[in-house]
RNA sequence: GGAGGGGUUCCAGAGCGGUCAAAUGGGGCGGGCUGUAAACCCGUUGACUUCGGUCUUCGAAAGUUCGAAUCUUUCCCCCUCCA
């Protein structure tokens, strides 16, 4: 069978929807096109709920094609009101701007810039946005859109239906996104425009600007919405977002994200976050789940953070989960010499590792065994810890099984 | 505009003068089992504590009372029905 984007897009569970899909995989077989995908800047980093964006961003690269990452200045200043409760704070001028550059530092690492030809172009709205005539816009794309069509969609009749507040500002949103691709497929030659599920309706009204104002066909796709065995939202885990960000989130702690996917989504994760193929990924299917989660964790670290910090990150756990040791990766913190001789209480010290934030907690925490010292659980709340226990200057604190700290004296 | 119902701890949702830091369920966290999984079982889930207690919480403010999440008044917000 002859591979192509959407075909591997579907094999590897991306696919959602898509329109008019024959007259698209014809045009993808025969040219190479620009596709893009918006993103939010909203926050200063992008975090695993984008990952699966960035990988179509990747597979179009695979497939020769060009993409076009266009980062919403001007639409973070507005606000995307699908599923969103309530309006959302705004940004500063200053953030949005900031964050755009950090979040151009991910796609540089996932996306191959060396061939001119796929290399990622970057866009920011903003550019064009700032610029509308207020009266000109509303004659030349205003009249396009009709508020019946806008009302019945899904993000402005839930919050009409909950009877909250949508703002004018809000309800702008998307003509503005369908302005976007208007103006990328003017400018930039862009055919398609990929987004999540929940941005269907958005790319629709893109696609059926540009028919009416220029005639032109283009397309629009959609990945699935990521379902977790548990139910869960994928991305989220007890210690909050799982960023795609060194600063934000350690590769240690990402590779334990992935090392601890549930059993049910490891294949699942493998096609949908790794290179690996399709093909191989059928034939180790059935190996030993716990090696399939390794990889699975050192592929995705791998594409992130590079090979030393996945190797780096295997290191350590195996060295924490195996040995009961402990590797580089884990958080260090160095105490003063003095401090330790004069004698440090265990609830102090775990305030100090971070691993917890109140002294009740902690105190409970003693109480369920929850807290290791060396490994040997601490059952006095009142204990001090001084030179004795370290062990050549170090001493591992421990919360639970998996979140570990390094003391060392200075 | 009229008539009702309601806002409780992370969420859902009891409580309706003291025994309420507040039932129960979910979620989270810890422990056990195991495979750093799932399921299951146990514990825990406001802060501080010299472990005796102390302090701050039940939409907001004021009041009644020895004592309020619980009663009264005003205000804010939400929901349902009628117009």
């Amino acid at each position: 069978m002859k591979s192509s984007f959407l075909s591997e897009f579907k094999e590897r569970d991306y696919f959602n929807q898509c329109t008019n899909s024959e007259e698209l995989e014809s045009v993808m077989n025969k040219t190479k096109i620009r596709a893009y995908i918006g993103f939010d800047c909203t926050a200063s980093s992008l975090h695993v709920g984008s990952l699966l964006q960035i990988m179509c961003l990747r597979m179009l690269q695979k497939y020769g094609h060009q993409p076009i990452v266009l980062l919403g200045g001007g639409t973070t200043r507005i606000g995307d009101p699908s599923g969103k409760d309530e309006t959302r704070k705004m940004l500063s001028e200053k953030e949005i701007e900031k964050n755009i550059k950090n979040i151009k530092k991910v796609f540089k690492t996932y996306l191959k810039t060396n061939n001119p030809k796929t290399k990622p172009i970057f866009v920011n709205n903003y550019k064009w946005l700032r610029k509308l005539n207020y009266i000109k816009f509303l004659r030349d794309i205003g009249k396009h859109f009709t508020i019946n069509k806008m009302l019945s969609f899904d993000s402005v009749k839930l919050r009409l239906d909950r009877e909250q507040s949508l703002s004018y500002m809000e309800f702008n949103y998307m003509i503005l996104q369908a302005y976007d691709f208007l103006e990328l497929n003017k400018y930039k030659n862009c055919i398609m425009q990929i987004g999540g599920s929940d941005q269907w309706g958005n790319i629709i009204n893109g696609v059926e600007l540009i028919k009416r104002y220029s005639s032109k066909q283009v397309f629009g796709l959609t990945t699935t919405l990521i379902t977790l065995a548990s139910g869960a939202k994928m991305g989220k885990t007890e210690r909050g977002a799982v960023w795609l960000d060194e600063k934000l989130l350690s590769s240690y702690d990402y590779w334990q994200f992935w090392r601890n996917t549930d059993d049910r989504d490891v294949i699942k994760f493998l096609k949908m976050f790794t290179d690996i193929d399709l093909d191989r990924i059928e034939k180790i299917k059935e190996k030993e789940i716990n090696d399939l989660k390794i990889l699975l964790a050192n592929e995705a670290t791998e594409m992130l953070h590079g090979k030393k910090a996945a190797k780096k990150a295997q290191e350590t756990a195996k060295n924490t989960f195996s040995k009961r040791s402990f590797g580089d990766e884990l958080p260090n913190i160095i105490l003063d010499k003095s401090n330790v001789d004069k004698g440090i209480n265990i609830i102090e010290l775990v305030l100090l590792s971070n691993l917890l934030s109140s002294k009740s907690e902690v105190r409970r925490s003693i109480k369920n065994s929850g807290i290791k010292i060396n490994n040997y659980a601490v059952s006095d709340d009142k204990l001090i810890i001084n030179t004795k226990d370290f062990n050549n200057n170090i001493l591992k604190l421990s919360f639970g099984k998996k979140r570990h700290v390094v003391f060392k004296i200075n």
